[in-house]
DNA sequence: TGCTCGCATGTGCACGGTCACAATTGTGAG
DNA sequence: CTCACAATTGTGACCGTGCACATGCGAGCA
């Protein structure tokens, strides 16, 4: 029991079997659980490994089995609310069932910066990709370098079977529209994400919809970025001409920009102006007033994402999943229609 | 150039060197930008590569040379917009070295899950260790493992040198006190984050550090979750004895929330009382008032948390750091004190 | 011409696991 | 006691790459 340290490297499993008396073979069936081992000589075993500090090498473990247990997560922007929680439950879930994952986060989206990203993450062999940079251009970059290892988005392609979160993304906003009108509304403005995101373009969709359902009119959406700031001017945009009497958001970042420029403009919400977010992030509630919004099981979704892409990948594991649902959380933002907007000079 | 797929592997280095006429050694110089090898043997070579395109097994070459190129963060509560910003910014420094980065995220604080998630990353055999979860469980856990790997932390522990970080945290919140003890304010409120964070004790040390300077009073601090909803709900409570006139918040979120229980209150900020936040998130800048807060450069903190660990593992590579300096950013929640509460009692 | 030297390239093994297959031991029936 | 068969354990090759150590070859020099 003395003569335990051969090298100064890690000990293999090797060294384990050298100080337990039995082949390396043996040790291995114990790491991977062989049926067939005495109990005697696999209690022996784990204690050698334990006066070791023995851990096994997954370099080496990949590269005999073939496969790296790792999976690869591609986002854009993700130190945004959303995605940075979906990036966690995904983590989680992926850790939970024994998977690696390896990050790549693009800061710009031009096809080169994307192309070096999915580069790094197939380096590394990953076996499934979840990304979370919706925009089209990623998905042209995918389709180009004809990737050999599945993969999931967060949102539809209309290439791929997440039907479920798609629906999500256009029925909450569905929902948001239809809560507007619902209050007497006629008027409505949408504060649109960056088109080239599948998400913001099915969040429209599915304000546009909406809005044609209940015979309504509107001014062509105005494109923003998703920020705070982009909120913010766009409501002073908007104010010139205040032909609205409420604006849905795309997201809650840039619905409190547009309340800071309505509380500059000093309008009242939802005495002149309701507003509606989508995303319900922790700080929606404490917004002044509190934020209208659509509420999103961003862990769910994560959660989801990594259970369909183990089911893409075909591994004998498949994770029970539920359908992810949105739901309208009303506060302070949103009210009846102001009189003086009532539908009068529509009437006749 | 028919004859090439051999199997259905993805091609290895003895392919390549195969069809290019080679051994898999001179393949294997090129890979690695040896200086001795014919320009036309090289060109041969990478032309091949690209035609099967090669991708080199970063699993056999872990084994082979006895390293991983990867590092490890572990994180809590990587839904923050600090540190999602932070883990996004190392991932960024990361990949342009050519590290890989796997992540691991603390939903749980127990020592139980720190060491499964530590366990997790060390699994992969990573190279160096970035904590963001600075909770002194962590390096509890860390020190009782034993950990063989070079961490940093992005907060001091006392015992390493990131002294540059703490000593931000320490100094922003000096600079925030300051900022209300110049406007005039003597009863200042500190809500504090959670005191098993490092980050969080740095800043009540800086705030108490400031009052003790000026010769003030003060509450103990609240200790509250980071979370605006503790920020509101801390806010109710102040409420019921109002012997205040400004309130420095630990973080922005608390302090968001903490504007949301005053407006209910029908208080004025800064008319009534002054808050000052801290991190400058993005929607900082949107709220009712506009908060006031101190500016961190999470970008840079990640950034030479990377180079820090980078110098750490003794890599040749030595990036140069510029220390982070934190910034106040004044806006529309601080003002002078109330005349109410100019210190005529206590000047008696 | 013969020798040394340096560049360009090849050979064989190690890295730490797993797999396929062989070998050994143990068990119960005849 | 012997044999068939199952349970347990051992042997050697292999995964893809890099390293140490040849080897071949042409140039420079005596």
């Amino acid at each position: 029991m003395s003569a335990d340290l051969p090298k100064d490297r890690a000990p293999s499993i090797r060294d384990v079997a050298r100080l337990a008396g039995v082949s390396h073979q043996t040790v291995s069936r114990v790491l991977n659980d062989h049926p067939s081992i005495r109990e005697t000589t696999k209690a022996r075993i784990l204690q050698v490994m334990e006066e070791l500090q023995y851990r096994p090498n997954q370099a080496a473990r990949a590269l005999s089995k073939g496969h790296s247990r790792t999976i690869g997560v591609l986002t854009a922007s993700s130190a945004q609310y959303g995605p940075a929680r979906s990036v966690a439950a995904i983590e989680d879930a992926a850790r939970r069932q024994g998977y690696f994952v390896d990050t790549a986060n693009l800061s710009v989206a031009d096809p080169a910066a994307i192309e070096d990203a999915l580069e790094h993450l197939l380096d590394q062999a990953v076996e499934g990709l979840v990304i979370i940079a919706p925009q089209e251009r990623v998905f042209d970059v995918l389709e180009r370098l004809d990737i050999a290892v599945p993969y999931v988005s967060l949102q539809s392609t209309g290439k791929h079977d997440l039907r479920e979160l798609a629906a999500d993304q256009i029925l909450g906003a569905k929902m948001a529209t239809r809560h507007l009108i619902d209050l007497g509304h006629r008027e409505i403005v949408h504060l649109a994400g960056p088109q080239d995101w599948n998400e913001a373009e099915a969040r429209m969709r599915g304000f546009l919809l909406e809005i044609d359902d209940a015979d309504l009119m509107t001014h062509p959406p105005i494109l923003g970025d998703w920020t705070a700031d982009f909120g913010y001017f766009a409501g002073q945009e908007l104010l010139r001409s205040r032909d609205f009497s409420a604006v849905f958001a795309a997201n809650d970042e840039m619905a409190l920009g547009l309340l800071h420029a309505l509380h500059d403009a000093r309008l009242s919400v939802p005495g002149d102006v309701s507003v509606v977010g989508f995303d319900d992030v922790p700080v929606a509630s404490h917004s002044w007033p509190p934020l209208t919004t659509i509420h999103q099981d961003f862990d769910g979704i994560g959660r989801l994402a990594f259970a369909t892409l183990l089911r893409e990948m075909g591994t004998g594991v498949d994770v029970p999943t539920a359908p992810i649902a949105p739901r309208l959380v009303v506060r302070g933002s949103t009210g009846p229609v102001p009189v003086s907007r009532l539908p009068l000079l529509k009437r006749y």
